[in-house]
DNA sequence: TGTACATCAGTGAACGCGCGTTCACTGATGTAC
DNA sequence: TGTACATCAGTGAACGCGCGTTCACTGATGTAC
């Protein structure tokens, strides 16, 4: 019944909590992580502001939950662009070691407001659950840049901060203008250099 | 007469721009950079809230001055830390580098909310006078390695972009309970192998 | 040195606004018999 | 299958608050003569 149903999809919503973070994410990504109001939210979803009480304590906990939805769209971008890599060998292992960090600041830079939140400090990371899923990406790429021995073992040891800290260095600069973001290349070169990968160029 | 300079402490105040700015800083630095008001700074200077639209346009102006006096700050703090190396030969311009980059990462890690403040798209940063301030500690850090032929031609060009890259994607990292801090010196080495420095532990 | 006056640097009341959160409520849904 | 009732997922009015900004104002200061 087509009453039915809209009269549904009017009053209980089903679904109002994801409902509520992507309205959320849509808030945050055109006016930015300040600014985020949690009635502009609910009535981006066309729902009263207590409403969101019902799945939310407060505020701080919407942008929180807003962080942990975003940490896992970043890692399945990189998840996808290390799937279309082909082949098995080393050079492959080093291509999808490319790709990784080069999805990592496309996505850092297209979305600048969003990495703004994730990095900003306005939320509480559960770093058990979503922190390791970049953490676990990151060191499975090194884990198999080492088992090609494309990297030794001094340079394996500690790789996942010292990656993550010059592509999240350049992401956050880039985004606030202090680099531009075709030195990029630079920065991963560097990086391969400083792991003891031999560029090609 | 007493009574003079407390009237005119009390009412002209004289150097009320760089009151609000200081106390401004002060507020930032407990409550964060979102969370910071007009109305807050101008009470904590004991002024009214409309005086400081004599000194500043709006909010923003404010939060811009704010951010350009902590960019000075920084690289106040990182020239401090440069002076106190002895020595003019090669390994006197390793440790200047070392010591400037420990200067950054203990700045930004012990005062997490200015750090938010200037990296975190609060603010306007006056390029041509404040980055280039940071910018030129960088190069001029970058210059005395090449003098002493401590790297070559090819590590330094755009070792700037690399080296802020890796050291400010620590600091934020760290400041947002990403990375131990304890694993600064791991991210120092991997900058010094990047350019070719050889460590000596 | 004294006076008149322009300018400077503040005051304080008021504006309209959007915010987070609460509360008593009610319509819709699911379940036990 | 039908009914009674508990629970779920919302409503909407209200609260008190602090905010950025404006405006007409006034006391203090500096300057010209």
């Amino acid at each position: 019944m087509a009453t039915r149903t809209a009269i549904k999809a009017l009053y209980h919503h089903g679904n109002l909590e994801t409902a509520l973070v992507d309205a959320a994410i849509v808030l945050v990504r055109e006016y930015g992580p300040d600014h985020l109001s949690l009635r502009a939210v609910s009535a981006e979803v066309g729902v009263s502001p207590s409403a969101s009480y019902h799945h939310f304590g407060d505020k701080d906990a919407l942008v929180s939950a807003i962080g942990n939805v975003l940490f896992d769209r970043l890692a399945i971008m990189q998840e996808k662009a290390i799937a279309k890599v082909n082949g098995k060998g080393a050079s492959a292992s080093i291509k999808k070691f490319e790709e990784m960090g080069n999805a990592y600041f496309a996505w850092a830079t297209s979305e600048p407001n969003l990495y703004r939140l994730m990095f900003g400090g306005f939320c509480e990371i559960n770093m058990d659950e979503h922190e390791s899923k970049a953490w676990n990406l990151l060191r499975d790429g090194l884990d198999e840049l080492a088992a090609h021995g494309v990297i030794d073992k001094s340079a394996r040891n500690g790789g996942e901060v010292i990656v993550w800290s010059a592509v999240h260095g350049a992401s956050s600069l880039a985004i606030e203008g202090l680099m531009p973001p075709s030195d990029f290349p630079l920065v991963l070169k560097s990086i391969k250099r400083s792991l003891g990968i031999k560029s090609k160029d």
